[in-house]
DNA sequence: TCCTTTAGTTGACTTTGTCCACATTATATT
DNA sequence: AATATAATGTGGACAAAGTCAACTAAAGGA
């Protein structure tokens, strides 16, 4: 693989690290860290989530999700609920007041998109866009076919 | 903005933040943190690189960036030098030792985005490449444009 | 059955990051 | 020049984030 090449993409890592950055630190306009937002979003977007569920899309410690979700559980913005199969499991679920939030932290993301974007053309925005799902989609592929040749028992390292 | 479009850049973002994360906890095999590792890279790139370039390019606190200079100082990786034009400032330097330590967080880094890419052919690797290229350019020029009109002194919250 | 794996919790700890007050020097204002 | 204001960096005290290892308890096999 050619230096040029690798020296352009990590060059778009260190930018898009920096913007991913400011995103983040003004999640702070809310009590609640990026993490707990982006555990939020998650349980909303599964149906029957389990707390091992997100430690492994969100590539965090078993023991630092436990703590998080008891702070969320006693913020009253989720519940945990037990399974009839399963009895290690829990469910999880947003409470009225978990929606509430979350609903909150999604108009506040939308308005940093916007922001970021406001003063490009609508052409200029679809090509980020369309860029954004090439990235996405051939990083995905290629991942897919990594874990399907290597047989690596869930270790995420080698993304 | 359409919603769409939003949905779909913030999912970009999502999936980005955890190919990010998964990168940037491999740096652990070296006994630096990315934060450092960054700092190294920063100081090899400029000249007349000074503790408060830093601050702004990566965003962090004054006294925490304060301290990690003092560590790396201390494990002789960089060299303070003082200034004579103005003796508040320090310009920073690697010393054999932080270029050594960098060459070798180099090597690796690069080799993370060659497995990264490894599978893809040629033409889905420049697919992704020029993606990132219109991706960072597109972002950067409405950037400077947004600093230009909206005059905001040093704040960073609304890149 | 016994062994292994999976899910989650807890204690103790380290690392990372923040806030504020401060010292020093430079720069702008009058 | 004198004074105010801003920039650069440091240190203390602390809070938040994250890690590691040991553990319980249930599930899933051989």
């Amino acid at each position: 693989m050619d230096k040029e090449i690798i020296y352009d993409i990590r060059q778009f890592n260190r930018f898009y690290t920096r913007l991913l950055s400011v995103f983040n630190n003004q999640i702070l306009d809310i009590d609640y860290s990026l993490i707990e937002a982006r555990i939020l979003f998650e349980i909303s977007e599964r149906t029957e989530c389990i707390a091992n569920n997100l430690v492994q899309e969100l590539n965090i410690d078993r023991s630092y999700m436990s703590r998080i979700l008891r702070k969320l559980e006693r913020e009253e913005l989720i519940e945990k609920k037990s399974t009839i199969m399963d009895s290690r499991k829990n469910f999880l679920y947003l409470t009225k007041k978990g929606e509430e939030l979350l609903d909150k932290i999604n108009i506040q993301s939308d308005e940093q998109i916007k922001q970021l974007f406001n003063g490009l053309t609508d052409s200029e925005i679809n090509e980020i866009r369309i860029s954004m799902m090439i990235i996405k989609e051939k990083l995905e592929k290629n991942k897919v076919r990594g874990e399907a040749n290597e047989h690596n028992n869930g270790k995420i390292n080698n993304t």
